[in-house]
DNA sequence: CGCAGCGTTGAGTAACCTCAATTAATGTGG
DNA sequence: CCACATTAATTGAGGTTACTCAACGCTGCG
């Protein structure tokens, strides 16, 4: 890749040697920082942060210290109820901004647990807050993103609220989809890193009921399902899923 | 009210003559702003806009302008999708802030409809931005408030994922009491402003399910009903509705 | 008064859940 | 690396919840 010529500046050189590509970073681009405001970041930031398949990101109730943004793996998001009821609010993927809940309280109100080996760059909120006062593109861009979130839980509970079984699902696989095409990954084939339980928890459906939508999608060959390897045969098809009401 | 010493400083006069106990500037106490900086904040804010029985305070697209603290009234924030789906994912009463989902997008995601006659205070979004900047504890009090409605989402997905209809209505039941109960109004007896069909809506249920939760709930004597107007007679063994899971 | 919209109630049905049996996948210790 | 244990996923049968459709009562308004 290198083509030896030492004379070469700096710009694609990595600030941070034990983080190349920093997701937390890469999640600024958007606020169109200056080199020195990206430097002036990064500073800040912990860097790849690693967890294991099961561990905790954060645990609920847990005091509020740093935002996170995911460099590698997918988490698992959930809130858990007084009477133990437990309910899943969204799986985070590279990329993904992770414990906005907690600004409201300065605790966690969620857990957030890696559903296989996952690194993250997280960064302590008072930096954060401070940076963000600081730089008025990144504030903007936290807006955004915060705004994002409200947006997403709200489709969030149009799908729980107003939609059958089957139509989660579809809706669900065409959300995963849509997110792994815009990390530039295949939006027709890829792995789910879930297991049916949690799936049908995030939906508000039962694991059987899950397995059952997956099974008459794909005889209707609008997918195709090895376990937890998903291809999506036709993506048109499968918004006619979601789409033909009455 | 006066007393006719006009050497009286200035303190107690309200800072705006058509806007009294403003609803903008009440929001945002838990602030601490400084006589300046409320000033400051009051000068920027559009007092009082008056909307009448089911008129919009914004619609779906339309650009955001301003974001809104309701001064009296209750207002219903809804989302509708490509198919003509809608599911509506709050009612707002006074001292509520609306409209920060538009903040991601630069466009309003919802239609916010006023259930009553009601008056809001709105502040153009980019002033809001300005401020936010200058006046930290500003900031992060809306910080604050953008993770309260991100944590209310999450409580709202839990119930339309894992509870049952009775569950969902007693959930809330108890919710309005507490809000009205924070503002000061009797927790226990109170009006719905809006109708079965929104409350079905709202809890992802049909409006007849929700009737007759009512009705069963009045049976056991945990409420009464007459019409919209409703007197919570327990609320432990309302509470207990939600708590006797197994 | 009569209409229109809202709310309640009943009967029948469809969607989803529960329980159970079976198979597939995953992990573990020898 | 295999055998075994464990967990995950599928599929079937039957039950329950909430939906659908319909009739009727209530309330408010022209």
């Amino acid at each position: 890749m290198n083509t030896g010529r030492s004379i070469d500046p700096s710009p694609p050189a990595p600030l941070w040697n034990d983080c190349p590509n920093c997701s937390f970073i890469a999640w600024c681009t958007p606020a169109n920082l200056t080199a020195h405001q990206v430097r002036q970041f990064g500073d800040r930031l912990e860097h790849r942060r690693l967890r294991k398949h099961h561990e905790y990101l954060h645990r609920i109730g847990a005091a509020l210290i740093s935002l996170y943004v995911i460099n590698s793996g997918f988490l698992r998001t959930s809130i858990t109820d007084d009477e133990g009821r437990e309910q899943i609010t969204g799986f985070s993927m590279p990329g993904d901004l992770v414990g906005m809940e907690a600004i409201a309280t300065g605790r966690y109100q969620c857990d957030t647990i890696a559903l296989e080996d996952s690194s993250v760059c997280g960064i302590a909120f008072a930096d954060f807050q401070k940076l963000n006062r600081d730089i008025p593109a990144l504030q903007h861009h936290f807006h955004r993103a915060l705004g994002s979130e409200i947006a997403r839980d709200h489709s969030m509970m149009m799908m729980l609220g107003a939609m059958c079984a089957e139509e989660r699902v579809a809706s669900f696989l065409l959300n995963l989809s849509q997110r792994f095409a815009a990390r530039g990954c295949s939006a027709t084939l890829f792995h789910l890193p879930m297991t049916r339980q949690d799936i049908g928890n995030y939906l508000g459906l039962e694991m059987e009921t899950v397995s059952r939508a997956f099974s008459h999608l794909a005889s209707s060959r609008l997918i195709a399902i090895h376990g937890k390897d998903v291809e999506i045969i036709s993506v048109e098809r499968l918004q006619q899923t979601i789409r033909n009401r009455e």
